[in-house]
Formats: C-alpha cells, sequence, structure tokens
DNA sequence: ACAAACAACTTGTATATACAAGATAACTTT
DNA sequence: AAAGTTATCTTGTATATACAAGTTGTTTGT
C-alpha cells in the first residue's frame, strides 16, 4: 500500500533480532548483543530495548540471565496439536503425501455437528474439505476439515494438495493458531475407514475430534480424523 | 525462614492482582484498576506498574486494550496434557476414583525405555508408581510413571490415592509442568490391560506415552497409559 | 599454582517525564 | 433526538537516569 506505514522503534528491534535468529545468524546457547550495544546500535534508551527483549523472551526466542546476558533458546517445539508422526525421530526420512478428497467448498454447517458452533458462526456457512495422507504410498490418515466461513476470500480455490494448511493460512490470511483442544478415541474402522485406510473393520483405529482457535476470533478450524497407528503413531509437543 | 526477604515492588503489585482474580475479586470481562490509579495505590510509576501488567498479560490473566484498560480474560483452559474426560461435558457429573496399583518405589529406570534418558538422570534412578482410574467405579485408565530421582525428597511417603500428581508436585515442590511431548497408539488390549480395564482383549484402547518436562530442570515426568475409551474420551485443551 | 579481591561487564528494579493514540463521556449544535 | 465536537480518561511508545545484583575477567597476594 502507498500509504507510509510507520514501525515503532522497539518493534522494529523485536523483528530484526527475530529475523536474525530465525536466519541462523544465532545458534541457540549464542549470547544476543548486551542491552548496552543494542542502545548504541540503535542509539535509544534500555527501557526501550528492554521491551522489545522483554517480548522475545515471551515469545520462546531467548532466555535472559542475570549479570550474564540474553541467551538463544531452542526453538519452540509446538503448540499441542497432534499429528501423524514416524516410528522413527521424524518424518523426515519418510515420504508424507496428501491426497484431497474433497475440495475445500462452502456449505451449511452439519446438523449436530460434533463441536458446539455458536450463532454468528452457524450463519456464514463453514468451508468443508476432506484429506488423505500417506506414509510411504501407505495411507495412514483420513481427516475431515471444517473451517468458519470468515475472512478467508477465496480460500476454496486455493490448492491443498501436499501444503500445510496453517501455512497456507499463515501465508496468504496471516491467521495463526493460539489455542485448541483435542478430543481421542481408540475405535474400530467401520467400514467407510476401513476402505479409505486400506484395513481390516477389526482394525483398532485413533479417532480425533479438534478445535482450534486463531489469532483472527472468527476463524476457527474444526476436524475430525482417523488415524491408522499400526506403523506411526500421533504425536504432539506443547 | 526467619531471614527477612524482601520482594520487588512490582512483583508484588503481580501477586496482589493475580490473588485478586483468583480470588473472584474481579470476574471475566472486569477491568483492573487504571495505570494511573495503580500508581497511587503503589505510590510508584507507570513503569513499574506497566511491567507488572505486562506480566500478568503474558501468563494470560488480562488482556491489555489500547484506550481502555486492563481486562481480566477467561481462565486459560490448560497446557495441552491429555487426560480422561466424559462423554457429557466435564466430569463433574461423574465419579473419578484412583486406586494406587504400585505405590512410589525407587528403582532404576527400565532398560530400553520409551523415551531417551540422559546420563545425568540414568544416574538417579526413577521414581515408579501406577494408577487405575475408574469413573462411576468403571476401570477406564491405567498408568504407569516414572519421574526423575532429582529434588523430591520424602515424594515415596506421599499418598497419591485420589489425589492429582501435579497437584501434589505444586504443593510440596513448587514444580509446574512447563512443556512435553505425547504419542498417541490405537492397539487391541493385551491380556494384562484387558485384565486391568475389565474388557475383551479384542477391544481398541489409547495407548499414550508422555514424556512432560518442568520449571525445575531436574524434574521430569513419563507416563505410560491404557485408556478404554469406549463410553469416555482423552481430552486436552491449549 | 591457587585463592581472594577488585574491576568491568551484564541484567534487574525503579523513578521521573513527555508525547502518541484509542476509547468514552460530556457538551454543543443542528 | 441525533450528530458533531471537545475534554478526559485510558494504554502505548519513548527518553533519561540511578542503583541493585549476578557473572566473568583481571590483578594481587600467598
Amino acid at each position: 500500500m502507498s500509504k507510509k506505514e510507520v514501525i515503532h522503534l522497539y518493534k522494529k528491534v523485536i523483528e530484526d533480532l527475530r529475523a536474525a535468529i530465525e536466519n541462523g545468524d544465532y545458534q541457540t546457547g549464542d549470547l544476543l548483543p548486551s542491552e548496552n550495544e543494542l542502545c548504541r546500535s540503535y542509539d535509544t534508551t534500555r527501557v526501550t530495548i528492554r521491551q522489545a527483549l522483554s517480548a522475545l523472551a515471551n515469545m520462546g526466542y531467548i532466555t535472559r540471565k542475570h549479570g550474564k546476558g540474553s541467551i538463544v533458546s531452542e526453538p519452540k517445539t509446538g503448540l499441542g496439536i497432534l499429528s501423524v508422526s514416524g516410528v522413527t525421530a521424524g518424518i523426515g526420512t519418510q515420504k508424507l503425501t496428501t491426497t484431497i478428497l474433497q475440495k475445500p467448498i462452502k456449505q451449511d454447517w452439519p446438523a449436530d455437528f460434533f463441536f458446539p458452533i455458536d450463532d454468528s458462526e452457524s450463519k456464514n456457512g463453514c468451508i468443508f474439505f476432506s484429506r488423505l495422507r500417506h506414509i510411504n504410498e501407505t495411507p495412514v490418515l483420513y481427516e475431515e476439515t471444517f473451517i468458519t466461513n470468515v475472512d478467508l476470500p477465496r480460500f476454496s480455490s486455493r490448492s491443498l494438495e501436499n501444503r500445510s494448511l496453517f501455512k497456507i493460512l499463515k501465508e496468504f490470511y496471516n491467521v495463526e493458531v493460539t489455542e485448541g483442544e483435542q478430543k481421542i478415541w481408540a475405535i474400530h474402522a467401520d467400514k467407510n475407514i476401513s476402505a479409505l485406510l486400506n484395513i481390516k473393520t477389526s482394525h483398532p483405529v485413533v479417532h480425533m475430534k479438534r478445535r482450534l482457535q486463531t489469532n483472527n476470533k472468527g476463524v476457527r478450524i474444526y476436524s475430525s480424523l482417523f488415524c491408522n497407528t499400526e506403523e506411526n503413531f500421533l504425536r504432539d509437543s506443547f
């Protein structure tokens, strides 16, 4: 936009240091420049610098040590959202792919939806889609997702194939998950899930229902998913 | 202790306001006294008051609104630790009881423990105990817990019957969970679990392995648990 | 070579002050 | 009665300064 935006100094300090940490300019365990050094760099006072460093500490980027300095922290592991993970540490060694079974479409909320929907959400309907995830060509997880139809223009026309829903929401809509809840059952796969996951109906699968809130109060993400955990598992960290 | 402890003013402000919120003196949605009012009350400056209010905001007690005030927030729901929950909202309507099958004992870490144990933890052994949880007299969850044997004097002699492990750790040792990870499988109950949970071996149960870190770096809590989710489910919020 | 004391660094706590910007209440005008 | 303006409240951003307390490196004494 052509309008000239002002950025407050303490926010610039936050962004500069955050970018430096995320770009690898500082490694876990490194000391950031001291408060006095940063005062000189930015030609400002300790109060301004300390406000920026306090914010970074609260976001988990650094740890403050009295008399020593600001130490770069281990990156935060996760928010607590369960997702499929490999038997070996991490999924990097395995091939995770996602097929869109149902492309995003706008629809009414299903009757008897598995989480209570409030009136304002109910009015606008939702965006619904479903995905099947494979690990090394083996289907392991089927997920149906319902997102409130608010503040997400042209979402339905975006491709989700092999892409992270959360990354799309972040990149295009500046939407980030802030909190949520998850409910977990172990069930026998029914006929539909058996077919989708290529397993016997007697096979135990994890069934999860999840509700996520975001930094945009209107945008909520609901999922129902079924996961075959014979070779893999669901994992979260917080 | 007889030694006179000094408390810094901004910390006193935090504690006073936190206690007032937790005691119900302020309800969700209420405005706290303005910064200027608090300056007068505590005979101090806005910088000191703002530091306290900033800390309360970061802990989730209040939300700051430019030009309006400090609004008391909805209490934070949870850290993301899965626990057994009822079919109806909350467990309050049902009777949850806990039986200690194995009282806390000190022992070596099991060979091939389900999470990697570092050398310093390994040396000291662990505290092990197991519990069976019932909902309305029905066994629903069996949990084995291993805690690092560090900074927990006389833990083995404490009664865990019908008491929250986390509350005991908080009350007696000032230990609070800060982060963790959980791994989830759906499995058929084996003979041992079938017997404990009073179900058929073909029955699907949730198997979870969890590792929790605390504000005391030495204290970590590992659990392996099995949950029958036919009438209930595991639930977390974060 | 080692221990103690000191100096110089760091972050933590605090006071004082000023202006920017958002929200709300009170007042005035239509 | 409604709309516009103004005043007064609020939090947000920022400068300047001082002392407390923790950490680390240097110097001195044994």
